[in-house]
DNA sequence: GTGATTGCGCAAGATTCTTGCGTCAATCCT
DNA sequence: AGGATTGACGCAAGAATCTTGCGCAATCAC
């Protein structure tokens, strides 16, 4: 899609600045990348416009809305037609405890992350409807204990 | 940390709303939630002071940025000891390669999740960084192809 | 039934957003 | 080389939003 973006320091103060925080006032922002705010508005509608930032989401604190379960399950596939793979990708987008999930190359053939209430649930889901999904081979899972790491997309 | 938290519908549309654009404008966001403007900052700010709302972050566009590599690797260590477990947390955090990292329980010890400019800046990250740290016994990769499923924390 | 508590909405001042416009520096084209 | 063009900045002003205090109604406790 977008051709790579020619950016200068003050677009990528702009986009650290904004991977911090988010909703930081124009204002600010502009106030901590050294330009008044008219131009520093811009700039950032500049980067919206050409899907450099793509969107702003409010992180949520998932132990204290009872989801105490982080996992990622690593799905093997029997066969990995286009249409197979397409047909368990849409599987995915139908499940809620799945909340973002990858089509990868290597032993398997998706990454989900999920998040669940409580170990049962997780259990469950992996058990009722993972593993016993159609053409589903393998299902390795990993527990998440804690994060230990969690910067933005894009570091520079 | 926080008690569970009781919200009621309101607050669980402020949460949806707000994940899905978290840089909206308080009068916008009440409008749809149904409550004038004062009210609903004020909710607002009591999710962000009991830290139900962390933070609020742009997503970018990472193949845009000249990002084109996106990877899953999953790591295991020869010992788990309590210090040897935060000495390889301490470890991916001085990696800028890795952009967030879990400790997990399962076959390995550690998920990371990396971003790199292109394959050879990874496979050279991975040989000559992660694989030949010490006490790394165990290392799987998943480049992803891309990413199927994007939803925020939590849904309900 | 009565008092306390909680949360809503109105209103007004402060702040921020947004747009148009003039200026200036850098680049491009003869 | 020199004039034209482009692009981006900052100022200013009107519009929109944020923010706070306050009064009122509904709920809860006693």
């Amino acid at each position: 899609m977008p051709i790579k973006a020619d950016l200068d320091a003050i677009d990528w103060k702009i986009l650290r600045e904004l991977q911090d925080d988010g909703r930081m006032t124009n204002v600010e922002l502009s106030r901590r990348v050294g330009i008044s705010a008219p131009p520093c508005l811009r700039r950032v509608k500049r980067l919206e416009d050409e899907g450099i930032i793509q969107r702003y989401r409010a992180l949520l604190n998932a132990p204290a809305l009872g989801m105490d379960v982080v996992a990622f399950c690593l799905v093997g596939l029997n066969r990995q037609s286009e249409v197979d793979l397409k047909a368990f990708a849409d599987r995915t987008r139908n499940w809620p405890i799945v909340r973002s999930a990858w089509m990868v190359s290597g032993e398997s053939d998706f990454m989900l992350h999920c998040l669940a209430p409580d170990l049962g649930t997780f259990q469950t889901f992996v058990i009722e409807e993972l593993t016993s999904s159609p053409n589903v081979d393998t299902v390795r899972t990993a527990l998440t204990i804690r994060q230990v790491k969690d910067d933005g997309l894009v570091a520079i």
